[in-house]
DNA sequence: CAACTAAATTGACCTTGGTCAGTTTAATGA
DNA sequence: TCATTAAACTGACCAAGGTCAATTTAGTTG
């Protein structure tokens, strides 16, 4: 029985990938078009959606990598010591979100689909994040930072929840108070993680 | 100079918008073919266009006077005494929003664009709504309920904007512990109409 | 009423995302 | 090397939202 070519599968998608990647950071995510891409991938329209399922999820992929890569920043910064370190921590990851509405867009639909719907990629870029949150959360418990009357997990799916959506937030409130997502988030962000009584 | 034709022009959008209605409670908003709707209405693909700025713009209307209708109620039930009467009062609207993506999608997409993009009916009643929260804060103030470092109009754009966007949370956030909108929101209008010190 | 003209409408056409039955490619076993 | 067959790809085609130059409708004026 035949097996496993994948290789020049591989290829393709990477091509594509990367055609499109070129092509956002010219014409912008409206501006780019799957006809384009295509063309210049060198491959037909069929063979990209045989490797993604619509047009978002062609980009979905580029944004979870980027997340990734905030991912590791933060991993890397070691578990804060206290909920001002936590706030800042983040920072990064939602000015990125916030930067850019059809990102924040696409994040909010493809988190409102179930699992299988979603990209893998982003799937695994949420499970990480609540799973770096969730470790942050418990530290801050074991340190009398943060209140202890919910588990770690509800509490990071919480804000994993809470963080790709939210920053609509942001968008809307162009306030002089609050110049960064951060700001317009902290308050909400301290009452879930409040200290304990 | 001939002028003000109007009235056959106010019976063709009228009549768009009934049969619109119509088509959405059978085969809901995606399911809405603007074909459809033209058939339906006796009217040419462009007429329509000519009367709303796309496919969303002529759904806005309809949940626009929808949301009026909410707010005829609130107004109705009278300034809140307190804190968690203002809460209450939103539960109505909350559900609304929240039960059913669509809606909320559309809203967040108008809310996000400028005022001369948004239709004339959403823009309202987000102005009148702000204007009653401004109202409600006031007297809540008033009454030392919540906290006066903060102008009511501040805190009413606030809390606008967070009801029309943040009911994500309530999408993405299925846990056992929050059944309705509300209880996943409260937390955080709770921070934000926090009373004084 | 007839001419005039702005308002309102028309519908052929376009764009673009997405589909799928058919074709090509290449890994495998004899 | 060659037959086999699953994997990968193709591109004609479709669906559906949206455009706009051309046309019709109907107030207004003389």
């Amino acid at each position: 029985m035949p097996r496993q070519p994948q290789k020049r599968r591989l290829e393709t998608r990477a091509k594509l990938l990367e055609v499109t990647a070129e092509l956002v950071s010219v014409h912008g995510y409206s501006g780019l078009k799957v006809d384009d891409v295509v063309t210049g991938a060198g491959v037909a329209k069929g063979t990209l959606f045989s490797h993604f399922r619509d047009k978002d999820g062609l980009l979905a992929v580029l944004i979870g990598a980027e997340v990734m890569r905030f991912l590791d920043e933060m991993e890397a910064a070691g578990i804060p010591e206290s909920r001002e370190m936590l706030l800042q921590r983040l920072a990064p990851l939602l000015d990125y979100v916030a930067g850019d509405r059809v990102i924040f867009d696409l994040l909010l639909r493809y988190s409102g689909s179930t699992g299988t719907e979603t990209d893998e990629v982003i799937t695994e870029s949420f499970y990480r994040q609540i799973g770096i949150w969730a470790g942050w959360i418990a530290a801050l418990q074991e340190a009398g930072e943060v209140r202890r009357d919910c588990a770690p997990d509800f509490l990071a799916e919480g804000i994993q929840a809470f963080l790709n959506q939210v920053i609509a937030i942001w968008f809307c409130m162009a306030s002089p108070n609050t110049t960064t997502p951060l700001e317009a988030l902290r308050p909400f962000l301290e009452a879930w993680l409040a200290p304990p009584d």
